[in-house]
DNA sequence: AGCACGCCGACT
DNA sequence: GTCGGCGTGCTC
């Protein structure tokens, strides 16, 4: 009864708590209504906090004399745009978090301080007028005059002046705005001619405008021009006067990207990423609330940008791990993209080589249209991939003797080479060889890696770091051994082994400085002969046209893990690096170190038919009935103590069973566990888990709807912490 | 999640 | 005598 609400002037606000439900407060006298999305301060718990008014129906057992009054009411017009509103609250509801966590991790944490956003200015940032202000002094005076004709930077304004210019920036009458995320590209080069598949692929884009819910795959090799499919798709959009949203892996989003897509389309740009400062971030955001950005070039949380007038949604590499959030509000950009795309009836378009069995299979129901692109731009051959043998090889440090034959052939020719290796540090064990005693964290249970160049053992999953020790914990010899290799043990080898060439090594270890990365990798695209060294940051999205061999060593790994995607994430990595090899003139070679050449999905890379790969994993996954053949959603829990974790969780198995036999479908969802999570321990913590399961969403989430309610408002243990993951992207 | 209140150890 | 450890309980 809304005159109810009305009469006592109640509104509900959604608070950044994890308590799933809408909390009432009253509206003092004077203050207007504020309408739903506005935030408001209130006071809550002992302290104060920012919310959003989400509902006007009081909860009818509450006494209205008992609540609390509103602080203050932030502003007049809701922060987001309706689609975006209708986003959060639909992930609130998938995700089955609260409305209020969700709101507020989409909006910019500068933001969310009630004061005016800290925003942070560019050093040697020009000033400008600001109000009319009047000079007392000749000094004043003359920069006026200055700031009259246009902005002045102190470093620009003659030295007996600058104190002036101070004086006036103090005093409020000129100042410094804030460099805006904004570039307006000036003469958009012309686009070059699109091959057949391209333009098809466009025609069919440009149809889906106002054609609703138009879903649409681009499959297409390395090499084969997906972005310049982006970018006519996203220059028809603009033609209609809508902005684009394109949205890259957390890799991917390069200076380069964003000087190709500048170079070619005439409009304002926002570029969107994890390093922005929290001033930058809200800047963006009231210039994409206030309609100022055409295209909007972002990572994962630009999903939740504030973009007016929506046109088109680009996610490039859809199959990327980076989409999806760990920790926290877990969400899935890609799914949400889809989402808000058919929300506001504008065309999607997912781009991959090696899409996502989740794509594939919407494909196969009718949800996703696939647009192919089986051409390589440049005519190029593909790479030959082939296989070595290592098991009866003699080996030297993790390399074969063909591996290394192969990269001397290549500096010879004057080409570069690429050797990746997914372990970083020195050796992954330290080992007894007079015992077999392996040194593991003491926290983690897991064996701890060598870093010979820091002298230390470091856990790579709590980044525990001690001193090697001397002699073997356990029966005192000293008959350590470093036991096999990773990035930092290969790079020796080979810098000693071609020590008449540059080597680079690439991982998290040699990268820690930023822009140090960007600067080494525009060093190698340009240079000449030299061998680079690293883990999966080197796989994907840099432009290394040179690299014309890559060396795969420990593919072995991917191929018998335990977690279901494993099998897909190593195709996926191993087509990429294919693609990585001889995107120039020469055509390049990938050699994957194997002990089971014989392995189907080994076979299957070699043919270099991604189609064929995924049918098999696609038939592997309806099998063993995985996604995205059912719905799957993990709770996931931690806690010091085994026996209470297993417990807790045990309690939580039998709650969500007996919500099922009360379920209008019965057994429709499958709980499995209490099982050991992947990381079984960490820091001291056991992790471990339930696995829901159900042929469709509809019982799956209305269990997960109950049971998360439920696990909220019982009491736990304090020390057990607890996540829920929906479409989890590992088990 | 915070942040209170609340009841037991080593400090001025 | 009290500063403070974190156990458990509540938040309109």
């Amino acid at each position: 009864m809304p005159y109810t609400a009305a009469m006592h002037r109640i509104v509900q606000v959604a608070l950044p708590t994890p308590l799933p439900k809408l909390f009432d407060y009253l509206l003092p006298q004077q203050t207007p209504m504020p309408a739903l999305g506005v935030r408001v301060s209130v006071p809550f718990s002992g302290r104060r906090l920012i919310g959003f008014v989400a509902g006007f129906t009081p909860s009818p057992d509450l006494d209205p004399a008992k609540l609390k009054p509103i602080h203050a009411v932030l502003e007049t017009t809701p922060l987001m745009p309706p689609d975006l509103w209708q986003l959060l609250q639909f992930a609130a509801r998938y995700y089955h978090r609260s409305l209020g966590d969700v709101l507020t991790s989409a909006v910019p944490r500068g933001m969310r301080a009630s004061k005016a956003v800290q925003v942070r200015v560019e050093k040697d940032a020009p000033y400008v007028l600001k109000t009319s202000g009047v000079a007392r002094t000749y000094e004043q005076a003359q920069i006026l005059a200055q700031l009259a004709l246009g902005p002045l930077r102190a470093s620009a304004c003659a030295p007996e002046l600058r104190k002036a210019l101070l004086q006036l920036a103090k005093r409020g009458v000129v100042e410094r705005p804030p460099a805006q995320a904004l570039a307006q590209s000036a003469n958009p080069s012309v686009a070059p001619a699109l091959n057949a598949e391209q333009a098809a692929a466009v025609a069919a884009i440009v149809c889906a405008f106002g054609a609703p819910n138009k879903a649409m795959l681009l499959q297409g090799v390395t090499g084969s021009g997906k972005t310049e499919v982006y970018l006519a798709a996203a220059h028809a959009a603009l033609a209609r006067g809508q902005s684009v949203l394109v949205l890259v892996p957390e890799i991917g989003l390069t200076p380069q990207t964003l000087q190709r897509f500048q170079s070619r389309l005439h409009a304002r740009f926002a570029v969107m990423h994890s390093a922005l400062s929290d001033g930058e971030r809200a800047n963006f955001w009231q210039a994409a609330r206030a309609g100022q950005i055409d295209v909007l070039l972002g990572t994962r949380s630009a999903v939740f940008a504030p973009m007016q007038n929506l046109g088109l949604i680009v996610v490039d590499e859809e199959h990327d791990s980076s989409y999806k959030q760990f920790d926290g509000f877990r969400y899935s950009a890609r799914d949400l993209a889809l989402k808000r795309a058919s929300d506001l009836g504008i065309p999607i378009v997912l781009g991959s080589a090696t899409p996502s069995l989740e794509s594939l299979h919407m494909v196969q129901l009718g949800r996703l249209q696939r647009l192919w692109l089986h051409q390589r731009a440049r005519a190029q051959n593909m790479p030959a991939i082939q296989l070595i043998d290592i098991k009866m090889q003699q080996m030297d440090q993790g390399l074969s003797k063909a591996a290394l034959n192969a990269i001397r052939e290549t500096l010879l020719a004057g080409s570069q080479a690429l050797i990746m290796r997914n372990r970083r540090g020195f050796a992954p064990r330290l080992s007894c060889q007079h015992c077999g005693h392996v040194v593991q964290c003491p926290g983690c249970e897991r064996p701890m890696t060598v870093h010979r160049a820091a002298r230390a053992l470091r856990c790579h999953y709590c980044d525990r770091q001690e001193r090697v020790p001397s002699a073997c914990p356990q029966c005192r010899s000293d008959a350590l051994h470093a036991m096999g290799e990773g990035t930092e043990r290969i790079s020796e080898l080979i810098s000693q082994h071609f020590a008449e060439w540059p080597v680079h090594r690439i991982d998290r270890d040699t990268t820690s400085r930023k822009g140090s990365f960007d600067h080494l990798l525009a060093q190698v695209a340009a240079g000449g002969p030299c061998i680079l060294i690293g883990t999966q940051m080197l796989a994907k999205g840099h432009d290394l046209p040179n690299i014309a061999l890559v060396v795969v060593v420990g593919a072995d790994d991917g191929l018998f893990a335990v977690d279901f995607r494993a099998s897909e994430r190593l195709a996926q990595l191993l087509m990429q690096v294919a693609g990585r090899a001889g995107r120039a003139e020469t055509p390049g070679r990938v050699l994957i170190q194997t002990q089971q050449p014989e392995h189907p999905l080994l076979q299957k890379i070699l043919r270099q038919d991604y189609e064929e790969i995924s049918v098999a994993l696609m038939q592997e996954r309806r099998i063993t009935e995985l996604p995205p053949f059912t719905r799957m959603a993990i709770l996931r829990a931690d806690c010091k103590d085994f026996s209470m974790l297993q417990t807790w969780l045990k309690s939580a198995a039998q709650r969500a069973k007996i919500l099922l036999q009360h379920a209008h479908s019965k057994n429709a969802v499958l709980v499995y566990g209490p099982m050991p999570a992947s990381m079984a321990k960490r820091a001291h913590r056991h992790h471990a888990q339930l696995v829901l399961c159900a042929p469709t969403r509809a019982p799956l989430h209305a269990l997960l709807a109950e049971l998360t309610v439920q696990l909220e408002l019982e009491k736990k243990p304090a020390d057990i912490h607890y996540a829920l993951d929906v479409d989890p992207y590992d088990d």
